[in-house]
DNA sequence: ATTTTAAATTGGAATTATTCTAATTTTCTC
DNA sequence: GAGAAAATTAGAATAATTCCAATTTAAAAT
């Protein structure tokens, strides 16, 4: 199930308590709201250390799990960058990643309007599409 | 340094003492002539494994020493599928990897002539372009 | 050709992100 | 509130990869 970017919660406020059929526990619930507060692709890592802020009790695993269950339901996407740790974030919306060499920021690059990508490939006809994942590295202009 | 697709041996035989500024030793030689001949995107454990056959005294460390060396100057390529382990091939042309979902097999794919990726995003003007990596997922035509 | 020097190989230990396990706790349903 | 199902937890296990220190090999210099 995925829902819709305009049916994300903009504050933990928000959150519902189930949300696109997934019971929000209170563990979910704050690793939602940290992913929905910090947008920098935040590891696992990073969301376990920002979540034990406010619940200091929450372990690792369960850090994992909840990321797992937001990601199956289509609340998360899990971006990998080589084998770097997977990074989460609730941009659900079509976009490919930047990653900036000087700053080691991620950006998320929307496309251009009704442009598809696979028509720009030598696929053999009929192929059926599921995920495409696209990711650049390279350098940002001086002043942007 | 990059080699050229042309330049690359097509049978190990060909492979001289030093290619792309890089001593070849027999293991590198060993691992190197393995990709060449087995074009499904090995793991390095996979390469390990094959290269044991004719080398059994080989250690995994050097394959994976030997794989990093080829990649450092350009003769091989490594690619990473979300978290699996990295695969790696010798395949230098400009192409992304298809994955297909019924056989698990990983497909090269080409551009069509004269097309740029980056100009279908929403891309700063000026960003310089360093890498560029495209996964697709999906199914093939019952036909093809 | 021998010595010298630098680099590569090796086995095993270490690392690290992630997953698994089994026990406990929480949450949903009745 | 009781019973059932699912989630949380701490810690152990896993697996790909990297590190380490000792040995071997290859290249350069004599």
């Amino acid at each position: 199930m995925v829902i819709n970017e305009s049916e994300i919660p903009k504050t933990p406020a928000e959150i519902p308590s189930v949300l696109a059929g997934l019971r929000m526990t209170k563990q979910r619930r704050e690793v939602y709201s940290v992913l929905l507060h910090d947008r920098n692709h935040p590891s696992a890592n990073d969301v376990f250390r920002r979540v034990q802020e406010g619940m200091p009790t929450i372990s690792l695993a369960t850090v994992y799990n909840c990321l797992d269950a937001l990601v199956e339901h289509g609340l998360v996407n899990q971006v990998n960058f080589d084998r770097e740790p997977s990074r989460f974030c609730v941009n659900l919306t079509p976009h490919v990643h930047f990653h900036d060499e000087n700053t080691g920021v991620i950006h998320d690059i929307t496309f251009k309007d009704d442009c598809r990508i696979t028509d720009l490939l030598n696929l053999p006809k009929g192929t059926e599409v599921t995920d495409l994942e696209l990711t650049i590295r390279g350098n940002l202009p001086k002043g942007a």
